[in-house]
DNA sequence: GTAATAGTGTCTTTAAGACACTATGTA
DNA sequence: TACATAGTGTCTTAAAGACACTATTAC
């Protein structure tokens, strides 16, 4: 290893070398369900089969910089959005032209987001997620077309999908991320779906409402929701400081 | 992205491509204390300073494989541990020699086997972590060699050990990691030791003795620990099934 | 018996689950 | 005024913190 390296750091073609890639898992709330976006391909390998929105890393740019680029590129969009590294997959064969390494990050968007990067897009695919709602592993998930239809992934993109679910799950309730899914302003019933929508569960009214309010993720803005049939919701608004401990 | 994915499929030569290490945090308890273990580098670049066992990934090879060859190559450990991908570090500049991006690994030491490493190669060093006691964030730590004189890191390994402390602090009351750092019996109070050695704090003995047991993560042997001084605590085994949710 | 640690009983405190209740807007 | 959802009061239940107590073994 010390030879190696110190091998290396004087040739830097002394070694083949890995192709290194960041794929995008895109998630986003739609009609109170959890969806990511897919892009079909069109070329060999995997022609026809839906994959991540993703891109090569130019050799002198970061890896979140990579990200940022392709979200800005492929599905167009530039204002911030919630972005974390999730997980690198390297099997030697998870591609077949040749050995490629995927760091896999995660973002979350908005509703509104969401839906106008599909509509500047046509490749793009907004799809369910199936998974069971167990907390512990999420084995595996599947993609399903707005008709209900099982989408063939790309690759070992069903394992990033379900990596990324299983880290949203796990995250949602000592992080503040669900907010990242929502517009500005938002209600209590809205924040609840969305929980629900990332857990699979329902939950408690009551003692979901006393959660939210006692971690001081949020305020409340004076106004209401307005628009919606019957009593309009108090509309909150994601304070992004205070915190609290996972217990 | 589809048009360079398209052009690299067939000539992986066309673009410049990132040099792709493994690192590795060992990570073992000693006296009560949280250690990991640090390489002196002898070349240039970061000359003296204290390094990560790392390595470069060869072609053909998995990361976790690569991560298992520095394990035994390196540390000369080959029996079975803990093992976990943590993150991906790739800042263009983080290596002065070339684009270098390292996935570090931790690895989790029972102290039998991390002294036994120590003992085998005389350019290690068990460094005691010190870090502050908060959970959210930690943001740096210190490495300080037996002497208590704070060693210099390498590159940004400091980064890449407070990440690893992050993880561990984050997963150890829901998964059971605490038992790879203990040998197959141990006492609750060893165990103790062990999550506040991690955690930086001191825990309340009933409490964590119920939140243990009930976890079903350890049962008891018959047997007890002789040869301490005064009454001999029970040897309890991890069973390594049942588990029990986050909350 | 004494020292020193192993291990437990129990009271208090905190927070989640359950469920029924009141409140308030639109139609 | 009726409807449907917003929002709350409160009882129960589960589990953590605190702290004092008992148990056991080497010496």
């Amino acid at each position: 290893m010390t030879e190696a390296e110190f091998l290396a750091s004087y040739d830097p073609e002394a070694f083949a070398r890995p192709s290194v890639t960041v794929d995008l898992v895109l998630l986003g709330i739609v009609d109170g369900q959890l969806k990511a976006l897919l892009r079909r391909r069109d070329d060999y390998p995997a022609k026809g089969k839906w994959a991540l929105p993703g891109s090569f890393v130019a050799i002198d740019e970061g890896l979140e910089s990579a990200a940022r680029r392709i979200l800005a590129g492929e599905a167009r969009i530039v204002r911030e959005v919630y972005l974390e590294q999730l997980y690198t997959f390297g099997a030697p064969a998870r591609d077949p032209r040749m050995r490629i390494i995927t760091v896999a990050y995660y973002a979350l968007l908005p509703t509104a987001i969401l839906t106008e990067a599909l509509d500047l897009a046509d490749d793009l695919v907004l799809a369910d997620i199936v998974a069971e709602p167990v907390i512990e592993q999420v084995g595996t998930v599947e993609l399903r077309d707005p008709k209900g239809a099982t989408l063939p992934l790309a690759f070992d993109h069903g394992d990033i999908i379900a990596t990324a679910l299983q880290r949203l799950r796990g995250k949602l309730d000592y992080a503040p991320i669900a907010f990242a899914l929502l517009p500005e302003r938002f209600t209590l019933r809205a924040l609840q779906d969305v929980h629900e929508a990332i857990l699979g569960t329902s939950l408690n009214k009551p003692a979901f409402r006393r959660r939210m309010l006692d971690t001081g993720w949020i305020e409340g803005t004076g106004k209401r929701d307005t628009g919606g049939a019957f009593r309009p919701a108090e509309l909150f608004r994601y304070r992004g400081k205070a915190r609290r401990g996972r217990r």
